[in-house]
RNA sequence: GGACGAUUAGCUCAGCUGGUAGAGCACCCGCUUGACGUGCGGGUGGUCACAGGUUCGAGUCCUGUAUCGUCCACCA
């Protein structure tokens, strides 16, 4: 047997172990008809840089999930990948250019492609050795990228087939545009913050008339596009100038007065005006009633030249210059100060502009009806359920989608528009020629495709998917996808519906949702704040394990929280504590083979089956994926029964002459070790693997073994109740001794009075050693109890003589303030007992375990009382 | 304007299908108990945000209220 070092080093072991795993091909996901598939595809990092806490939650409960299932015989398969994340690695890329003075304009489109796939390759190989040093056991043989070969066929196939469906179409909409990044986004990459402004009261005048409207806004520079004021139909104020026009200030154009029931009569002043191309109600009531669309902003969000003399201000300044030269023209009714709510780029926090442009749409109406339907009937299921709520509402009022991008990284459109009869070709080969007319003169889309246009197809992309693979048919549908809330819009709701319209089936049986790391002040960890954490430092101090158990425990699905070094210290003094409990069992092992004893002490049977009771915990709580409890339910076993009780238990026959007694204990030991070793591998696999490297055991790898399963056999629940008797002896002898500060060298004579002799008797190898006994006497006759401390349990009175240091009267004091307390504690109880209502409705094992709490307190109370009479 | 989450020991959090509250850290007392001081034994500390209700019984279910947080939403 290996000598080990008495403190746990993980850095001696991570590297090598996952080596080991490597070697052995333990994280290949293999076709295996006999076994069920259990199938994850990992929500891939963004190539934008490396790993933070977050991606280490995420994949720490990933890891759980596949090494737990793959102990129970699935063939588990974990699919690794990055994603391109378009404009995210775009600005990375723009933003290290910029240091050398150069922008992506001066290199051109395919030299800066070049750059960023330099990039993608540095930063995409650091994140995967990152997700190795946490021990993720992932199949890297199936290492995928959403802009590798087989993600962009089928990114290219789903386009083409979505066009053809008419499911995809390119239209002059409104669309949000961030003038930083200079491309369209979609809804779901605006966020909305609140800002404080104004709005603008402006004067329009009605032509040929001494009336006016006064419209209110919150943007003024954008009525050089207007191109209508819009009144509420019933509004008795402006009933007689609909169809009538006013004459728009500055620009001097006439525009009609319209009629449309989207005006609240009741907000500002009941007249609106209406700027087509850059509102997108504005927009829709455009459509209704026929509206020329004016754009007057650029892609720089300067105006351009619709916008007369203000043309190259940027919208800011042409705010200040509008609003100046209609105060300078008596048309600003008043300034009233006014928060309004502003999308803003989730990539870079410019605030977004709503304006016309030509893109590319997924219609999503159609599509979000069997999204809608997998959720409700359970085909999938959402952990917790509280997020399908979210969901629901949100694919219910889903907007088309807009994924055409104007940037150079990411898949480009397979579409080519032709320069002589204006056709479009969607392709799903690059065509020659105008599929319609024939020309070559055809010129490719230049945009490219949005970030989540590719990892919608994630699940089935990454098996292989447009081709019929083995893999796609062995491991699809996946069986869990774990991700966090914050990006299901993102990216959960569009793998559902492109599972369900691609593969005629859900991407996923199960979604588990867990919440976002925050600081020790509860604040999302970001750059800018600088309080980010660096899983790999975190590593680096305490373990790879450490960090893994401490992200899994003390937080419960969907919630958010917080990150402490602190916690990560404890954790890593658990791993030290298996490393030393490991330890001695190994000192005094001469056994080389796992197997139990034939026969067994009632400690033994005691160990057993709370090792059994926790397999089944575990097990139970891992089905329903509390891992957090899982997990601590583990931590605690080890702690306090393996640890500070069994082992205690077993030194003195460890130590003694019984040969056959210290061959049973360290069987035993070893048995149980093992078990719960395996119980705790998927949560903390490095320790683990290591200790049962070094332990006597048949198999390669832990990580291959069988996760232990509830067994009768090892179910001695009657063996337990015995020997929690003795447990709660030791307990009060040690309570009795702090209390009065008795030093452990102390070891005075113990005797014990009860009438369960034989109970008592199986422990007392061991009980004069955890009551520190000096001599230990079992008898059922109060002996001359002179100068004693008495203990009382339910099932016993114990004395030691230490007349030094007993006060009679303080001792007395004592005993009936313990009589006080279990006397109206057994009231209590015998209240409840005596309750007609509580007899008649409380379930049977309620009323039964009321009753044996009340016998308990009556046999409690008798020996406090005959303690209390020989007390001398 | 909707929806959701949080509110439990000094701090950070658990507490599943209702049966008089737990952990880690912190704090206090004691300990060279031959695996571990990254340890051992013992202990202090909570009217479970508030107000009602259902129930024999509620931290746990229902209805409100308050505070904090998150998401969604086209009021110009």
């Amino acid at each position: 047997m290996k000598e080990l070092p008495k403190i746990y080093d993980p850095k001696a072991v991570e590297s090598k172990i996952y080596d080991m795993w490597t070697r052995g091909g333990y994280f290949k996901g293999r076709i295996d008809p006999d076994k069920k598939p259990f199938t994850i595809v990992i929500p891939p990092p963004n190539v934008t840089g490396q790993l933070h806490l977050g991606h280490a939650f995420d994949e720490t409960l990933q890891d759980v999930l596949i090494r737990v299932k793959r102990m129970q015989g699935y063939s588990a398969l974990w699919v690794p990948g990055t994603d391109h994340a378009g404009i995210a690695t775009q600005i990375k890329v723009e933003e290290n250019l910029r240091k050398e003075g150069i922008s992506r304009y001066d290199l051109g489109r395919e030299k800066f492609l070049e750059k960023v796939w330099e990039w993608k390759h540095q930063y995409g190989d650091r994140i995967v050795q990152q997700l190795k040093t946490l021990g993720s056991s992932c199949d890297w043989d199936r290492l995928r990228f959403t802009m590798d070969e087989g993600c962009s066929r089928a990114v290219r196939e789903v386009f083409v087939s979505l066009y053809e469906k008419g499911l995809i179409y390119k239209g002059n909409r409104i669309i949000n545009w961030c003038p930083k990044c200079r491309t369209a986004l979609s809804d779901a990459e605006v966020e909305r913050e609140d800002q404080a402004g104004n709005f603008w009261h402006i004067r329009y005048n009605v032509k040929d008339s001494d009336e006016y409207v006064v419209v209110a806004t919150t943007r003024p520079e954008t009525m050089l596009g207007d191109t209508a004021v819009a009144v509420h139909p019933e509004d008795e104020r402006y009933k007689h100038l609909v169809g009538k026009t006013v004459i728009l200030p500055l620009v001097n154009r006439e525009i009609p007065v319209i009629a449309d029931e989207y005006v609240d009569k009741d907000f500002g002043t009941g007249c609106v005006k209406m700027t087509p191309c850059h509102d997108p109600n504005d927009f829709e009531v455009g459509l209704r009633h026929n509206l020329e669309q004016i754009l007057v902003l650029d892609e720089d969000a300067k105006i351009n030249k619709n916008g007369g003399k203000y043309e190259g201000l940027d919208r800011y300044e042409a705010r200040k210059q509008v609003v100046k030269d209609l105060e300078a023209l008596g048309q600003l009714v008043k300034i009233e100060p006014h928060s309004h709510n502003v999308g803003t780029c989730y990539r870079c926090g410019t605030t977004v502009e709503p304006l016309t442009s030509p893109q590319w749409f997924v219609k999503m109406e159609p599509l979000a009806k069997e999204a809608l339907e997998v959720v409700q009937d359970g085909r999938i299921t959402f952990v917790p359920d509280r997020f399908v709520k979210n969901y629901t509402n949100w694919m219910e009022n889903a907007h088309d989608w807009c994924i055409s991008r104007q940037l150079w990284w990411g898949h480009q459109i397979p579409a080519w528009y032709c320069a002589d009869c204006g056709h479009i070709t969607v392709s799903r080969i690059d065509p020659d020629k105008c599929e319609k007319c024939g020309s070559r003169n055809i010129k490719r889309d230049e945009d490219v495709l949005d970030t989540w246009f590719s990892s919608a197809l994630w699940p089935f992309s990454t098996l292989g998917w447009p081709d019929k693979t083995p893999d796609l048919e062995y491991f699809y549908p996946t069986s869990v996808l774990v991700t966090g809330y914050d990006i299901i819009f993102f990216w959960v709701a569009r793998m559902i519906f492109s599972g369900m319209e691609h593969m005629k089936e859900v991407p996923f049986r199960t979604v588990l949702f867990h919440g976002l790391i925050r600081d020790d002040k509860g604040r999302k960890m970001s750059k800018s704040l600088g309080n980010g954490v660096d899983p790999i430092e975190v590593i680096e101090t305490y373990g790879a394990d450490a960090l893994r158990f401490n992200i899994i425990t003390g937080n419960s699905p969907g919630n958010d929280m917080r990150y402490y070094n602190e916690r990560c210290e404890a954790m890593r003094n658990f791993a030290n504590k298996i490393w030393n409990a490991s330890r001695f069992v190994m000192m005094n092992l001469t056994i080389d083979k796992n197997e139990l004893p034939e026969k067994l002490e009632l400690e033994d049977k005691w160990i057993l089956s709370k090792l059994n009771a926790l397999t089944g915990e575990v097990n139970e709580n891992l089905d329903k994926f509390e891992l957090g409890i899982a997990a601590n339910k583990i931590y605690d076993f080890i702690w306090d029964s393996y640890c500070d009780w069994y082992i205690e238990l077993t030194k003195p026959r460890l130590n003694g002459d019984d040969e056959t007694a210290k061959i049973g204990a360290q069987k035993v030991l070893l048995f149980v070790l093992t078990e719960t070793l395996k119980l705790l591998h998927p949560f903390m696999p490095f320790i683990t693997e290591e200790i049962w490297q070094a332990l006597p055991h048949e198999g390669e790898a832990l990580m291959i073994e069988k996760y232990p399963e509830f067994s009768e056999k090892i179910n001695f629940p009657e063996d337990e109740a015995k020997f929690e008797i003795i447990m709660n002896a030791v307990r009060a002898v040690r309570v009795r001794r702090a209390e009065m500060n008795v030093p452990p060298s102390k070891k005075p004579h113990l005797t014990i009075v009860t009438d369960k002799k034989d109970i008592f008797e199986a422990g007392r190898v061991y009980l004069s050693k955890l009551a520190y006994a000096g001599e230990l006497t079992i008898t059922d006759t109060v002996p001359d109890t002179e100068g004693s401390v008495n203990v009382v349990t339910n099932d016993a009175k114990l004395y030691m003589p230490l007349a030094e240091l007993v006060d009679l009267q303080k001792e007395r004091e004592r005993i009936e303030k313990e009589i006080k307390t279990a006397k109206d504690d057994l009231a209590r109880t015998e209240g409840k007992l005596s309750n007609q209502g509580f007899i008649a409705k409380a379930p049977q094992a309620v009323v039964e375990a009321e009753k044996e709490k009340a016998q308990k307190l009556r046999d409690l109370i008798e020996n406090l009382n005959e303690s209390l009479s020989t007390l001398k």
